[in-house]
DNA sequence: TCAATTTATTACTGATCAGTAGTATAACAA
DNA sequence: TTGTTATACTACTGATCAGTAATAAATTGA
């Protein structure tokens, strides 16, 4: 059972729409809060960081602080986040504890905004370039 | 060019990994610093909540509120936000503005995060289920 | 046992932001 | 013009949260 079957069961589903072009007007506030509390998360430059340090496979928490010159009750906070989010899994080792991405897809995620901010800014770099093209002549 | 290759030619990029296996590995903090900001816009219930209202086809401030049960102020407020990251449209029509969804991408990146929520959720009861049946025997 | 290392937690501060009341602006109608 | 409707803006408040210093807890080695 996925989200959108949990919620279309739920009292406050529009149920005049038809099921396969949108999904989405569907999920109630308190649906739309839990998606929000996940961009949360990834919400911050920092976490970013540590998601970043983890893509080429796991490190332990000197490590993260290494790769990412952040403070370690930073980041530790911050992986206690990510964890919670279930981004990432931790493992203890001894002393040291690893962490290692549990749920690839948010590489998909920072992509998909990756390529589209990158359409966004060569569009507004050719309007700027137009708008000095205009002034000049 | 896209973000990737923006990146990278910047100094700060790692280049003793290879182009196809890690392109987020690359990222600076500027870039990582957008691609947060774009993951808060989505971070609010009530923004997401508007964009859901115009999935099915452009509505005016008006009608956004009524379907949303936002405030007039609030609402206006959260299409600024929206539309400065590009994600929806402006077009104002006589007395009334009306907005659409400017970057059909967000619906992908939202069901993204619903299906990982619906697994995370399906996994979480089936622990509790295991633990539930642990405990009776 | 004692010291060193690694990670987590707590308490605090400053910054950011959602929501709102009030106000401003602009278009249309009478 | 005057009034009405639709939208945007400003200023404020309370809540949330990132970063940090200090401390605690747990493991390892001497």
């Amino acid at each position: 059972m996925n989200l959108s079957t949990m919620v279309s069961r739920a009292p406050q589903v529009d149920s005049t729409t038809t099921d396969s072009d949108c999904r989405l007007v569907k999920l109630s506030p308190e649906t739309l809060q839990l998606v929000a509390d996940f961009f949360k998360v990834l919400s911050e430059s920092s976490r970013l960081q540590i998601v970043c340090a983890l893509k080429l496979g796991e490190k332990n928490v000197s490590e993260i602080i290494e790769a990412t010159g952040l403070g370690q009750a930073n980041v530790s906070k911050h992986l206690k986040i990510l964890a919670q989010a279930g981004i990432v899994k931790r493992q203890q080792q001894g002393v040291c504890v690893y962490y290692q991405i549990a749920n690839a897809f948010v590489f998909e995620l920072c992509e998909l905004v990756c390529d589209s901010l990158s359409v966004q800014i060569q569009q507004q770099s050719e309007q700027i370039a137009h708008l000095e093209a205009f002034r000049k002549a």
